[in-house]
DNA sequence: CCCCACTTTCAGTATTTACTGAAAGCTATG
DNA sequence: CATAGCTTTCAGTAAATACTGAAAGTGGGG
């Protein structure tokens, strides 16, 4: 296989694997793009390489800095901004577990201890209140662990964990 | 809060964090009225209950079931088919881990192992190939982590992992 | 073997989500 | 302090995704 045609690949499969991790297709292309690029990209660059208008890349770019995914690179003499890639998988994967922990499991936790106020003594309300009892349970030891692994070096995670279970 | 507000709280930010998990909006949302359920729900119900149609009820429930997140129950001298949740969110996660590692990481090994294979023996073809090589060992890693996780009892799971972290 | 109670399918439609492109906003430089 | 070079914003539009409802399919009971 040619190596354009492995980028391209590449891409797209990047690409198609973000949106289902709530990274959109677009954002991960770009990410994908500035990965196997070993020099540092600009907007017009992207625009051109992903066929996709500015607005798009500038959002797209702001949203991969945000995240944690890519950086801005200031090359001297230039005027642009340009951008790198983080590589270190570890990073990207905590990264994109800090953000979906902070939108999605942290406002449910919240809900959570709201609802086992409920009112009522019947067993209705008692049943209720003992499933959402286990899901907070539950729904916090998945935060603890999660926040654990945001926290250790990623290679002693990987072999302590493997080595557990062999 | 009543019973009835909190069971529709529920049920909307269920339905609002399985959106964003692979689990479509009302595949979570019925799910989400299974759990809080102490009955076996039919279609029927279903349809009254969060309002949406026929059809939809169909294709989610079968869904739900494909994925093992609820189960059909028959009742006896009732020809409808009524449905329960699963209760247990270990398996609940691990159904979903599944679900999407068969999806979404098996593919991308596949594809990995295609692009170790690029031709060209220049700078450029050799980064490229050091960062799909990467890629792959994490991807790897990862998946055999997830084998593990889907394995264990969750229980034993957490308490080991936290322990090991604390 | 046909009817009735139920389930499944799917073309059409609605809703949500992402993208475009032009205009407005910055900021370094002359 | 005016302009050129670049970035940001956002209303409008396109694309993707999910839902509806009616028609077709299925199978147990009479």
């Amino acid at each position: 296989m040619q190596l354009e045609e492995g980028k391209e690949r590449f891409i797209e499969a990047w690409g198609a694997l973000g949106s289902s991790w709530g990274v959109t297709r677009t954002m991960a292309q770009i990410h994908a793009l500035l990965l196997v690029s070993n020099v540092p990209k600009s907007s017009d660059d992207v625009m051109e390489e992903l066929q996709i208008s500015r607005g798009n890349v500038n959002t797209n770019m702001r949203m991969l800095v945000e995240w944690g995914l890519a950086y801005k690179k200031l090359i001297p003499g230039e005027r642009k901004e340009f951008f790198v890639a983080e590589k270190d998988m570890s990073k990207v994967v905590k990264s994109i577990v800090i953000a979906r922990k902070k939108r999605e499991l942290e406002p449910m936790l919240r809900l959570l201890d709201e609802l086992t106020g409920v009112d009522g003594n019947d067993a209705a309300a008692e049943d209720f209140r003992h499933v959402i009892r286990d899901l907070k349970l539950y729904s916090h030891k998945a935060d603890s662990a999660l926040d654990a692994l945001v926290k250790v070096d990623s290679n002693w995670f990987f072999s302590t964990f493997l080595s557990m279970i062999k």
